[in-house]
DNA sequence: ACCCTTGCGTATAACGATATAGTCGAGGCC
DNA sequence: GGCCTCGACTATATCGTTATACGCAAGGGT
C-alpha cells in the first residue's frame, strides 16, 4: 500500500504538505502543490479511510440499519441515499435479519462507531432492548414500534391509512373485509395499528368489528398470505373486501383470489399498504396507503443532520402522514 | 469513548492483558481475567474497530456494491448475506447509482480498502474503466459485462435464458415476439445477450428475426415498459407474445397489455427473466427465467473467500446455469 | 531599527488497538 | 546450586493519518 509518507518522499515535502494539498485545510504554495499533485498521480496515491476516521474521528459514512435488504426497505434506501450523497456523505445498508428479535445485539453497538450517524430501523425490537444502548452516536430510529423518548424517531400515521383504506372499500359497498396479516395484540406495531385503523373505520360507519376477520400471514410474506387467504376462502367465511396490511401481502392475496376465480374488485375490493412500485403495474392496480417515502427520507434524513450537528438538541417524534392512492382494485362510492 | 487503557486502568493490568482477555490470542490467568472481564461490564466497554482495522488489517466485513438497493439487487443481497455471516464475516451494501457511468470511480477505490473483500457488481461499468483499477483487494466481480481476464467473474446465461424463453412461446404458438428492454446494438451486456438468445430461438425455429421487434425501455423499469409497449400497441404492429428482458419489465408489460384489453396467454404470450419473488403472484403467473439466485450467490461467496485465502489464485470466469419456470403467462406447447 | 503579521512548511504527538519482544517469579532437572 | 523452561503479564513500537505547535523568511507599519 502506498502511503502519504511515500508521497512525501517523492515529492520532497513533508507528510503534513501532503495532508494539506489533499484536504485543502491549509494553503500550499503553487509549485509545492503541483509536486505533491504529480507524485500523488505518479504513486497512485489513495487516502487511507480508517487511518483518517481514527484520526480525524470522522467517517462521513452514514449507516441505515435494515431488517432485510429487498421490498419495502430497498425502496426506502434508494430514497435516502441521494438526501446523504447531497450533504457530502456516503450510505451504506447493514442488516440485521440475522436474529430479528435482537437487532442492536446481532449488530453491535461496536459496529455503529463506525459511521458518523446511523438510521436504525426498528422492526422487531423491544423498547427496552432500545433502552440499553448507551451511546452517543447520533441515532434517528425508523419504524413502527413505541421507542424510548430519547431518541429521535420518525413512523407512519399507520393507523390512519388503515382507516383510509377500510372507508374506502366500505364506502364501495364491502361489508365483511378481512384484514390480512392483522394480529390481535395490543402492543404498538406496524400490524397492530393497521389493525386498530381497519377496526376504526368499522366503528365509523356502524359496522361491527369481528375477530374472526383478522387473518395473520407468516412471515408478512406474499407466499404467507396466498395461503392464509386460500385458507379463509376454503373455509366458507363470507367476504367482500380485503385490507393487506403491506403491498407484499396485497401480492399474496390478489394471487389467492385469482386462484379461486373471485373477480377484483366485482366481487372483493382489496386495498394494501406502502405503495410499493408494483402495485402500480399489477393489473387492475392495487389501491393503496402512500407513506410517502420521500418525505419519510427527507424527514429522517433531516432529523440525523440535525442530531450530528447538536448531539443535545430535544429529541423529535414525528408521525408522517399518508394518503390513499385509490387504483382498479376497489370501486368507487356507491 | 471508554477505551481498552480505561479497562486496563480500572483492572489493574496493562492494556495487552485486556486485548488478550478479550480476543483470547494468547491465555490469561483465570482471576486477572475476571477482574477484566468485570471492568469490561462496569464501564460498557466496546472495541473500536477502526483503531483494530488499522493496526491488524483486518476487518471481517465484506461489501456488495450494487447500482441501486431495490427489486433485483435487494433480493440478491438477501442471498449473499448468511453466506457471509457463516464465515463470521458482516456484509455491508454500498451504491454506486449516483453514477452509473463510472462505478468505481464514484464509490472510490478508497472505500474498497475499508473491507476485507468486495462484491461489485459491474452493471454500467466499462471494460476499461475497471481495467484501471488497480488494488490488490479481493473482488469479484458480478455481472453481464465483459470484464478483464485478471478479475473473478460470476454471469448469468443469459443467451440461454433467453433462447429457453422464446423457444417455450414459439412452442406454444407465438409467431411475433417482441423482445421488450432489447437493444440492437453488440457490445455484450445484459440486454444485448438476452436480445441474441431471443435471436437463435427465432433462427433455430426457422422463423425470421425483425428489428422492428427489439423495443427498448427507459431506464429498463416497470413505467418505461408499459409506456414502450403502450406505444407499440398503438402503432398497430401485429405481436402475439412479448420476452420482457427483466421481472421488472414484464410488470410493465402487463400493466399495458391489460390496459389494452389484450388476454395473457391467450392473445400474447408474455415471459420474463430474474424470476423475482413476484412473477410467481402476479395473475396469471409470469413464467420467468429462474437465474439461480442462491447458487450465483454461493459461487460469488466461494470465489471471494477463496480470494481472501489466496491472492495469487488464478482468476474465474464462472457462467451460472439457468432453467425456465412456466407459469400462466405462457401457453403449454401445442 | 523594531515588532508584528502573514505565508508556507515542518516536527511531533496523538487517535486506540495489536504484534513483538521482553520481564519476572516459580518450578523442574541434572 | 545453577541453569533452563514455562506461564503470566507488561513495555514499547507501530498501523497511516490529522491536530497542534512551532520555525523561519519576507513584508509592513510606526
Amino acid at each position: 500500500m502506498v502511503t502519504m509518507s511515500d508521497v512525501a518522499r517523492e515529492a520532497g515535502v513533508s507528510v503534513m504538505t501532503v495532508s494539506n494539498v489533499l484536504s485543502e485545510r491549509r494553503p500550499v504554495g503553487a509549485p509545492t502543490r503541483a509536486r505533491v499533485l504529480a507524485a500523488v498521480e505518479a504513486l497512485g496515491f489513495e487516502v487511507n479511510l480508517t487511518a483518517r476516521h481514527l484520526r480525524a474521528g470522522r467517517t462521513d459514512t452514514v449507516a441505515l440499519v435494515v431488517p432485510s435488504f429487498h421490498d419495502y426497505f430497498g425502496e426506502v434506501a434508494d430514497e435516502i441515499a441521494p438526501l446523504v450523497e447531497a450533504e457530502g456523505r456516503h450510505l451504506v445498508l447493514e442488516r440485521t435479519a440475522a436474529r430479528p428479535e435482537q437487532e442492536i445485539a446481532s449488530l453491535g453497538v461496536a459496529r455503529l462507531h463506525l459511521y458518523d450517524g446511523v438510521l436504525l430501523s426498528v422492526a422487531a425490537l423491544e423498547p427496552e432492548q432500545l433502552d440499553r444502548v448507551r451511546t452517543t452516536k447520533p441515532v434517528v430510529l425508523l419504524g413502527e414500534r413505541d421507542v424510548p423518548g430519547r431518541f429521535d424517531h420518525v413512523r407512519l400515521a399507520n393507523e390512519e391509512g388503515a382507516r383510509l383504506a377500510t372507508a374506502h372499500m366500505i364506502a364501495g359497498g364491502s361489508r365483511r373485509i378481512l384484514v390480512l396479516g392483522g394480529a390481535l395484540e395490543t402492543t404498538h406495531m406496524m400490524t397492530t395499528d393497521r389493525r386498530a385503523g381497519w377496526e376504526t373505520a368499522h366503528r365509523e360507519a356502524g359496522l361491527p368489528v369481528d375477530d374472526r376477520y383478522v387473518v395473520p400471514v407468516a412471515n408478512y410474506s406474499s407466499a404467507g398470505a396466498r395461503d392464509a387467504l386460500g385458507e379463509v376462502i376454503a373455509s366458507g367465511l363470507p367476504f367482500d373486501g380485503v385490507f393487506a396490511v403491506t403491498d407484499v401481502i396485497a401480492l399474496g392475496a390478489i394471487s389467492a383470489l385469482a386462484a379461486s376465480g373471485l373477480r377484483v374488485p366485482d366481487d372483493v375490493q382489496l386495498a394494501g399498504f406502502d405503495d410499493l412500485d408494483v402495485s402500480n403495474f399489477v393489473p387492475p392496480g392495487i389501491t393503496s396507503v402512500d407513506p410517502n417515502h420521500p418525505g419519510v427520507a427527507r424527514e429522517a434524513v433531516r432529523l440525523l443532520h440535525r442530531r450530528m450537528a447538536d448531539a443535545g438538541a430535544p429529541a423529535e417524534h414525528l408521525v408522517a402522514p399518508v394518503r390513499l392512492v385509490v387504483r382498479g382494485s376497489t370501486r368507487a362510492a356507491r
